[in-house]
DNA sequence: GGCTTAATTTGCCATTTGGCAAAAAATGAA
DNA sequence: TTCATTTTTTGCCAAATGGCAAATTAAGCC
């Protein structure tokens, strides 16, 4: 919880009152390794701070691979944006890598700390914007890049993720396959 | 600008008066095709909606490629946010396409703006958050898919640019080499 | 229209990556 | 420890993409 409150503030004030009524808010769950957080079909009515532990965001073409679009780790939010803000069902699962845990907010909690909260907003604006943000700059690049390259910026930008995660999943995400990493570490 | 004002409306409401207070507020430039709307070294210090027109976002990697990050166009902001949100020199350039015009508002209009309007930084919020996940929506998929199958989706999402950009900077959208993208044209 | 320049296509071959299945290694449970 | 299961590596070959340069086509200009 001390890290949700510290990550918080550095994007904007709270007094002591206002983290007290955060930290009322707030509900804490653990997922085992493999659960999910959210699935496709559902309308995604929560936002969650990790904790402890990794999470990965994925979903299914329609040749039935299972492709992961990012891993998200502890110290940051995570919510199926697209299906939170429009209300929509979403068409991606967020599953947990490793064992978690996470501090919850209910749709319903957010409304009420947004209320109660002036800076609430902002806050969580510039949250999400720079998450966006970093999401954004971390993907575009790879498209211009062969496997190897995606594969050493990978371990480059996120050293303490590669040991974390099966390389089965680091495969997709990194848009490759299963075989074709494996070569790729060998040969470094 | 009629055009601009029905897009701030989609995300939220403007009295008359509000509206003419972002009237005031904005000012209109033309680029000639391939002049430039930002450039690398340079801290973003304006935003700007596309009134007509094509703009890319690019930036050269360590092999002096030209690399193509993505199309924005008419209808939509631009703007370098890593650069303007975090005063930050900027590593990538904003480019005409095409001939186009803008409406511009500087960082100190935008101040004014959301010091004088009480629901703009809500609107712009919005409007940020969704042009975010659009990207990362569209790029993400990309990763997974084999060329073909990147740029038929490319057409399929945005049939109405690929007549309008030359295969050379499509090509880098889609991250693979023009002559690739040639003969991937001529296989359908 | 004719000319110059830029954009696109094509050929040729090298390199990268994929697909599939078997082997090897690692992990976990009894 | 042993066995079963999962994960990772490897071999083999096919398919996709890249690199480079020449040929073709298109575009722009006088």
């Amino acid at each position: 919880m001390e890290n949700l409150i510290d990550y918080l503030l550095t994007f904007g004030q709270l007094n002591q009152q206002q983290i007290d009524i955060v930290r009322q808010k707030a509900r804490t769950i653990t997922l085992k390794k493999e659960e999910y957080f959210s699935e496709a079909g559902n309308i995604a009515r929560q936002v969650a701070f990790i904790s402890d532990g990794i999470l990965r965001v994925c979903y299914y073409n329609n040749k039935g691979d299972e492709i992961t679009r990012y891993f998200i780790e502890e110290n940051n939010f995570v919510v199926d944006l697209n299906s939170y803000n429009y209300n929509i069902p979403s068409t991606e699962y967020i599953q947990a890598v490793s064992d978690c845990e996470l501090i919850i907010f209910s749709r319903e909690a957010m409304a009420d700390l947004s209320a109660t909260i002036i800076n609430w907003d902002a806050i969580i604006n510039k949250i999400t914007s720079k998450a966006l943000l970093e999401k954004v700059n971390r993907i575009s690049p790879m498209l211009a890049e062969d496997a190897t390259t995606r594969y050493l910026h990978f371990l480059e930008k996120l050293p303490h993720l590669a040991n974390r995660i099966p390389l089965s999943l680091l495969a997709s995400y990194l848009g490759i396959t299963q075989s074709s990493l494996s070569r790729i570490r060998k040969n470094i």
